[in-house]
DNA sequence: TTGAAAGCGCTAACAG
DNA sequence: CTGTTAGCGCTTTCAA
């Protein structure tokens, strides 16, 4: 990049002190300076187009306003871009520039990267995770200030901002209860409890407990949760299964939009309307949760909310405790859900 | 972030001047340096986890092994996370940070983010579009190191890495043309030719012209074009306007996936199927176009790919000039493309 | 009101 | 083979 000028170029050629130049582009009022003084330096740097060389400046003051963003394989995962958006906004809207990496899984690299950040003088960093879960961070970022973006580090003393998972279940329960809906309600995805994750995922976990609960105050229950993976494949293949094995479930709680994405289609085969025949409603929110006919009711992953307010919680003055914020997943109503049928 | 032992600290320990110390750390061998000291500098570096200040030492050198991105609104489009992932990728491979800003498509917030970046002695700046189209580059990046990503710029004197767009409608002609197809070949999307871009989309001219180009030189033709949005409900409503029409077309090019989807509800609804009664092939390769029954046969659009070549253009040592660098397209061999229907 | 000078952590001439 | 010194661009103490 070409050469700039210098604030030495600028106090030169309004005829003052560099600690003149600083002060009065600084803004500080601390210091006396003459009107005419002031002037001079302004117009000389408009002049010369002076633009402050941040990282020497952070030299000197210790701050970089800059945030390094470390996550798993956050950019890959669709939507999740959206994190990095709120983030951005956040950023910028305080004037900070944020660096992102990404260790694509490797859990050796997250030193590697924490280190790159750290020896750039990032301000503070956010740790991220693709789908909320505990994890481990470096041991670099002790001591340093760190806010945990999706997920969870118990004994770490850094905030966490996560996905509000148990009002999640409860505002399904509800869409369902509020439609009539007490039984032939199935969860297909349950709390993600596979062989690999035996005690089911944050997500899952959560929304379960926070749906059985506003189900049972709404004198309702789950008939049944099928514990499955959170792909499309696997809506499909479990709806299927449980349409061929005679049940006729009145309403389908989808641990995923891919998951519905998946009933939907075991559904349209054999020959189900939604939500004439079976009601359905799940989370996430992706695209083409409203592509699909009917459009599908979802609860909303808060993604650039999460973003955000990580970006906001580390760039307030003051200590970060260890707090878990929880943050609103938004009820997105449309047309899957209807009443229960007839024969339900 | 908490303080960090400096070099002048290693330089101590180990009872050698700063000089050798950043000799030594620096690994270079025009210095004669003995043994023994640098054995100590290693020694002590390590003993003290010293890690070198990058900011300072960009100070002196002018180089920060950082590079900064500036798009519209391109982490909130599905999948072009992966854009970012591809430039994250190159960028560690060769121990450079990325800097991640965003408009938000607005025009003037370009130079502010240019600027921020320049601020802090980026290197290099990639600008990058979410769709591929033509830009204006805010003026504070003229005379620096520039890449194009995703778009063009005539005139500014800085590559472009773009997706192949014309090899890849050939791509899509030879699809069809080797399942048999020779009529009834509509484009559903054709070159975005709205009253809003009255002249198309660069990815829609390019496709329709290798689409067209290679369709002829199989003794084939386009039946028909319509010209849409290219989103999901467009597609459907098109396809099925068409099929209203009286239309019974034996294959569908589809200018996304998007398109595709809504083609596959409205050809779903009218009783017909893929592949056996059209034949659908499109472009982008996102996420649901293996989730699609029948799985998507579709032409990828090269995101990450585009990221790394763009990363390492503006990496490898030597000027820039405006070469227009074409990536290639991927096409994703899936189930949607059959054989003509007999009566088709 | 203003300026001289030191120093942030590092590199690189230049001496020795 | 190794150390002294200056300086990158900026802020800030201290003195004038």
């Amino acid at each position: 990049m070409p050469r700039r000028g210098t604030m030495a170029d600028v106090a030169r050629s309004a005829g003052v002190s560099p600690t003149t130049a600083s002060f009065v582009l600084a803004g500080r009022t601390d210091m006396r300076i003459s009107d005419a003084a002031r002037q001079r330096v302004l117009e000389a740097a408009r002049a010369l187009a002076y633009r402050p060389n941040v990282t020497a400046r952070s030299l000197r003051t210790r701050s970089s306003r800059t945030i390094g963003l470390v996550s798993d394989t956050i950019t890959t995962t669709p939507y999740a871009g959206e994190v990095i958006r709120g983030a951005l906004e956040a950023a910028r809207a305080r004037d900070h520039l944020l660096f992102i990496t990404e260790t694509g899984g490797d859990p050796a690299a997250g030193s590697g990267l924490v280190n790159a950040l750290l020896d750039r003088q990032v301000d503070a960093v956010i740790y991220a995770a693709m789908f909320t879960r505990h994890v481990d961070p470096p041991p670099e970022l002790d001591g340093g200030r760190v806010v945990l973006l999706n997920c969870l580090a118990p004994g770490r003393n850094a905030p966490s901002v996560v996905p509000d998972e148990i009002e999640a279940g409860r505002t399904a329960a509800r869409v369902l209860l509020g439609a009539g809906h007490t039984r032939g309600i199935w969860s297909i995805g349950g709390r993600h409890a596979l062989p690999a994750t035996p005690d089911g995922w944050f997500a899952g976990n959560e929304r379960i407990r926070g749906l059985d609960e506003a189900l049972r105050a709404g004198g309702a229950a789950l008939d049944g949760v099928v514990e499955c993976a959170w792909e499309a494949a696997d809506g499909y293949r479990e709806v299927r299964a449980l349409l061929a094995g005679g049940r006729r479930p009145g309403a389908l709680v989808c641990a995923t939009d891919r998951v519905s994405f998946g009933a939907y289609q075991a559904l349209a085969e054999a020959g189900l309307r939604v939500p004439d025949d079976v009601s359905v409603v799940s989370f996430d929110d992706q695209d083409f949760a409203s592509w699909l006919r009917p459009p599908l009711t979802t609860i909303a992953l808060p993604h650039s909310e999460l973003g955000r307010v990580a970006v906001e919680l580390i760039l307030d003055p003051g200590p970060l405790d260890a707090t878990v914020h929880r943050v609103p997943m938004p009820l997105r109503v449309r047309d899957s859900v209807g009443p229960p049928h007839e024969n339900g």
